[in-house]
DNA sequence: AAATCACATTGCCATACGGTAATAGTCTAA
DNA sequence: TTAGACTATTACCGTATGGCAATGTGATTT
């Protein structure tokens, strides 16, 4: 049941679909998000397993809270992060879905239509 | 039936899931793909469409082509694009019904947990 | 063959963005 | 209150990218 597919978008309406997209389109924040679908992780936690400095982790970790995409809870020293937009499995699981597809249908040689 | 969801992925694979979610990262390339959804054009008519310069349109076409997304043939003087992974519409569809929700949520007032 | 049409490509520029280092802010423990 | 741990922010730099203008390429028409 397609919500949206062919019809009329608004300039801010495909800006804001942009922005979000534009949210999953780094490496970093995908191993940040896909960390974070085990559970709640920390900050600290989040820097060990992604190996990436402190302070990009928390770049990222504010533009996607900002998109709306995790959550944020403090408690003592530490600040939790989770998913809170649980629409990024389904859009990770059909995206990578999708890129299997093309690598299965480009075996044996690339083609490209010219 | 999630797919993919919690499972470690190696460095080319959060690249090349980087890489495709950057394909949709763009207000420009939306209206592409939105052109699209009710049919192959060419890019005369995606020009008139989405009001962009010939060679913007051509560009962001040559980046959907290389990532799948688009088909391209050729007939006469004409180039004519489609959509050639039909993913692009579940994609499109979550990631609206995605901002919808957070608009919703949204109402009365902002709240960013901090 | 020359002109024309449709499209692709290239170079340029301004902006955006990621990584890094340094600093600031906040909470806890002593 | 001072020190230390955890996180956020800022400034800086190099690269990537989008829009634009100009040019190149291939097919069609006359």
């Amino acid at each position: 049941m397609a919500r949206y597919s062919g019809k009329d978008l608004s300039d801010e309406a495909f800006e804001m679909l942009g922005e979000r997209f534009k949210a999953l389109a780094e490496p970093m924040r995908l191993r940040l998000i896909y960390a974070l679908m085990d559970g709640e992780r920390t900050v600290s936690e989040l820097v060990q397993e992604t190996g990436a400095l402190q302070a990009n982790v928390s770049k990222h970790l504010r533009m996607l809270l900002e998109e709306g995409i995790v959550g944020r809870r403090k408690q003592g020293l530490n600040a939790y992060y989770r998913i809170a937009d649980p629409t990024i499995f389904e859009l990770c699981d059909l995206m990578c879905g999708s890129i299997q597809d093309r690598l299965q249908a480009n075996l044996g040689g690339f083609s490209r239509s010219s």
